[in-house]
DNA sequence: TTTATATGATTAAACGTTTAATCAAGGAGT
DNA sequence: ACTCCTTGATTAAACGTTTAATCATATAAA
């Protein structure tokens, strides 16, 4: 219920408090020395009756935290799973707590939380943008206030906040490149919406490929649609329903969890994968190496996502020069069955 | 760089710093009044001036952070991933934050993290135990000291601290007892470590079943392992080699990483699965389903487990009596092809 | 003997809040 | 004309730290 303060060390052992808090903070030289017996008897009683500073009282004369505030959008999802591990194994070696919170993709908690972070007067923030360009002035305001701020995974372009992204386009040009090599020069893509920057990318790379190997671009091809299971599957099948499937040799998801849906509906079709037909995702999630077929898709490097971003908010943070503000690290194919029939 | 403080606000409007902190508060009705007039401008300077309050100097005086310590071993296995989400949710409606910490199964790391949440002064603690029995005393000072303190997922035995786990008896009891009924006798149970309670509670659902059964219980086909995949594949592999797989009906393991690393080493060696062999994991990791052939295992209610972790967490930061100090969870049979031909 | 320095400490202010206690002035009741 | 309440505020203490400035004593140097 209550805590042991410095008061209650520096009475037992009838020295000043700020005697025991040099003690205790070890740094000496301070302009304040302390003699070996009492400093060995601070530490003996602090032991004993179980000091813990109080790190809220800290802050208000040191100004730092060691908190690093780290808002996603949904901590279910495969990548943000993994950044969040890696970048709290980073920040815990180097003596920072991480305070995490989530804005469910909706600008509103979004802000809310932001607030509450700021509140607490961490040391750093971390964001994962939730889709949308509402809160792009607090991020301005909080960043233009000097308070350390990284973008990930998503960024907004033509802004210059600091960021660490995966760079889909080079993902998905790959991709679809290969899919292409297999022979596949109709591919319909099943996609989100092309407001946010992981949709756009994608789509990028998915012309660039067919542009570079002279197919035309088909605008009904492109499927606008959402980010779930099943999206892909709704969108796949009415493909099916409609014939239009037959004119597609590959039919693309914008991510795993949307080729999944694709996948769901082929089978129920009867329609074969790879034989009639190929698939692809994006992302890699746990599941997709394990399906009954395979599934071709491209890894983001979350870990190095996450040590690309500790690293930037640390220099950030110390003050140093930083040589680029957004910093984008490439992904990998990842190929299956699900396009290779070999 | 620097905040805004309420004497900035105060000294704008030409009134104390205690009437706009009255204000900003606005809890009317503390013996102190505030004329409308001045009210409303302090809440227009406040908003002018992003004022944020500085929750840690608030702290020093009331006592409360609205912060939750959540302390788990490894925030990338599911079932950790699914209740963080959960618990995360609740808390955040509820007003409060969430710190997290990862143990990564090391009760040094474990104790160093504990430390420090408590030196944040945060309401509640919340934490799943990593492996082993050192950090017992710590729990009890903590717990004893007043603050709030519940266990997940993990307990130990003879203590009483406030708990919630699954029911993983009842949940293994129920698994095998399937099995058993699919017609496998003689089941292989490829285990972690016995000293733990997870893997005892889980081997004890196993003779339970056996028991029922009437099967005898042998020694011999009980592996001690770890608990990943890995492991799985290994343990599997020597049952193969020393050709003991002949005189087993099923192999289960003790969770679904082992079994998968399980159902690799079958596959190697060309054995089939329902066919030749039954397996079965634990926990419903989000891969199971979606195996090439889909994994028989047990699904822990990870949002069950959050809500109820929350919900008592809360009666004990309020103060009010609690009826079960520890709480069990059942979970839930997910049969699928791996021991199921039909 | 006097002065300077080293040693081991203390004092006091500051950080940004909350909150109990107090105060001043105006109006109502007598 | 006096007291009493109401309204709208202020003062001051407290919370647990850190840290700059200062102090007292003993010892070494002159």
């Amino acid at each position: 219920m209550s805590y042991v303060t410095l008061e209650d060390i520096a009475r037992q052992v009838h020295k000043s408090v700020a005697t025991v808090s040099q003690v205790l903070n070890g740094k000496d030289g301070n302009g304040i020395r302390v003699g070996k017996e009492t400093r060995e008897k601070i530490l003996k009683v602090s032991r004993e009756l179980n000091y813990r500073p109080n790190y809220n009282a800290r802050q208000l004369v040191t100004k730092g935290t060691k908190v690093i505030g780290l808002l996603i959008p949904d901590i279910m999802q495969m990548f943000f799973n993994e950044v969040t591990y890696h970048l709290s194994r980073r920040l815990s070696t180097a003596g920072y707590d991480l305070l995490l919170a989530h804005s469910y993709e909706d600008p509103v908690p979004e802000k809310r939380e932001i607030e509450t972070i700021l509140s607490r007067r961490v040391d750093g923030i971390v964001v994962a943008p939730a889709c949308g360009k509402e809160n792009i002035p607090l991020f301005k305001e909080i960043s233009d206030s000097g308070v350390p701020l990284v973008l990930m995974d998503r960024y907004f372009s033509g802004e210059s906040f600091y960021s660490v992204t995966t760079d889909d386009v080079q993902g998905s040009y790959e991709l679809f490149k290969h899919i292409v090599s297999r022979g596949a020069g109709r591919i319909a893509f099943i996609s989100g919406n092309p407001d946010t920057s992981v949709t756009m990318e994608r789509l990028e790379g998915y012309r660039l490929a067919l542009e570079e190997a002279g197919i035309p671009y088909r605008g009904d091809l492109v499927i606008k649609s959402g980010y779930f299971q099943k999206d892909g599957y709704e969108r796949a099948k009415t493909l099916i329903q409609s014939g239009k499937i037959q004119e597609c040799d590959a039919v693309s998801g914008v991510n795993d969890s949307v080729a999944l849906g694709i996948l769901e509906a082929l089978w129920e079709a009867g329609l074969k994968v790879p034989e009639d037909i190929l698939v692809s995702g994006y992302g890699d999630e746990r599941f997709s190496g394990y399906l009954g077929c395979p599934l071709t898709t491209v890894r983001q490097p979350a870990s190095e996502v996450a040590d690309r971003t500790y690293s930037l908010l640390m220099d950030v943070i110390k003050g140093r020069d930083v040589l680029t503000k957004d910093i984008k690290v490439s992904c990998s194919l990842r190929i299956r069955e699900s396009t290779d029939g070999s």
